[in-house]
DNA sequence: AAGGGATTGTTAAAAAAATCACATAGGCGT
DNA sequence: ACGCCTATGTGATTTTTTTAACAATCCCTT
């Protein structure tokens, strides 16, 4: 059994995939799924999402397959998004307001319970319910509210504060929005989302990249 | 020189990362660097580096370093993006509004030149200037407009009719905002952006990775 | 209850990517 | 003009990740 080796980065990713693919076949109709369908959905290798499997465990049966909702919850459980997660959103602009609208965070476990801007005109308005807190205020309101996860989607040049402040409050993951890196100790860990490497990625396999992959 | 290899593509994922680092780099006044500075701002190796831009051209200078400005346009011109692309955007929800709305796109050479929905009531709705027109129209329209990129950001149900027209419409290029997998010919580049991967594995990170990374 | 068929879990091999180490070469001071 | 210093570019090495292959095992039919 793998369960108890280092799990490669590459592997959590693609659990994100799985969910995502077997929600999807789930939805459709299917109750059970062989690696190698799975696969093909994916646009994976078959062994690579058997491997993946067996990092967390035996879910499949020899001879028949992967049970899909059996398998949904058990990749959810060993990611641990089997729960809600309660996050606070620092930076009210365009796209800090279509996240809030996003029903899909709400759906998937994630629960924007604190908004928060330096921008004494947004402070204070109400969006879906929320006050705009000032940002000064999160690491005070952060543990009131019990914020695990902060969403950074400030302009570039306030990202690294607003990375602070979280810091500050203590929270433990910050999924980064706004076009730039941040600094944060060892111990939070921090992801990016940044459009504009797909789309250079997008624009490269057009210029040149006709013959890769 | 290696230049003639195969690109790994975790280097095309890279390089869009440099380029971020050192706009910011060259706005903080910075006119050389290092590999060895430039890794750290990115968080990688700085044998990396080297070897990443060698795979384009010998851009430094030994016993020097690089000079930012030039390194920056040299990057771009590698990447194709050292010019204007023009994308159309399909599906105008909460987050199709906020990409429209956000000014990066156009700062950074992708001009959304054509807006496409298939709900009757935001059809021949303006938004910055553009109208929106019918989905199904996009393959007739796209051609006209001279798209080459298409964006996703309809729900998750349908984003494969979306890609489907872009498909139609003879474009190479998707960016798919939408949680779901599309299936496209081998000459079409399709990206995924999906921010619940990130969220997953900030979730996975904080409950059990502690040990990782 | 026993054997057949099918698909997993896992080990071994291959491929890819990251890192190291150093020779190479450009700039700058003398 | 010469040599030193420094940081690149690149071949060799290590590590990581992916793919292939197959033995183990579970269900299902007879």
């Amino acid at each position: 059994m793998l369960r108890s080796e280092h799990i490669p980065r590459a592997t959590i990713k693609r659990l994100a995939l799985y969910v995502q693919v077997l929600e999807t076949l789930k939805r459709e109709g299917a109750e059970v799924i062989s690696s190698e369908l799975l696969a093909k959905a994916c646009d994976v290798n078959p062994s690579q999402i058997r491997k993946d499997l067996a990092y967390f465990g035996g879910f499949g049966v020899r001879g028949v397959g992967y049970y899909v909702q059996e398998l949904i919850t058990s990749i959810k459980q060993s990611l641990g998004v089997d729960r809600i997660w309660r996050a606070a959103l620092v930076g009210v602009g365009n796209l800090g307001k279509a996240l809030l609208r996003h029903q899909e965070f709400r759906r998937r476990g994630f629960h924007i319970v604190g908004i928060f801007d330096c921008d004494p005109f947004k402070i204070g308005e109400e969006i879906g319910g929320i006050e705009v807190i000032c940002s000064k205020r999160l690491p005070e309101k952060a543990g009131e509210l019990g914020v695990e996860i902060g969403l950074i989607t400030t302009p570039p040049e306030r990202a690294q504060r607003a990375a602070n402040y979280l810091i500050e409050a203590g929270i433990k993951g910050i999924v980064n929005f706004a076009p730039a890196r941040i600094a944060a100790p060892e111990h939070v860990c921090v992801e990016y989302v940044d459009f504009f490497h797909h789309l250079y990625n997008v624009a490269f396999n057009i210029t040149l990249g006709q013959s890769q992959r």
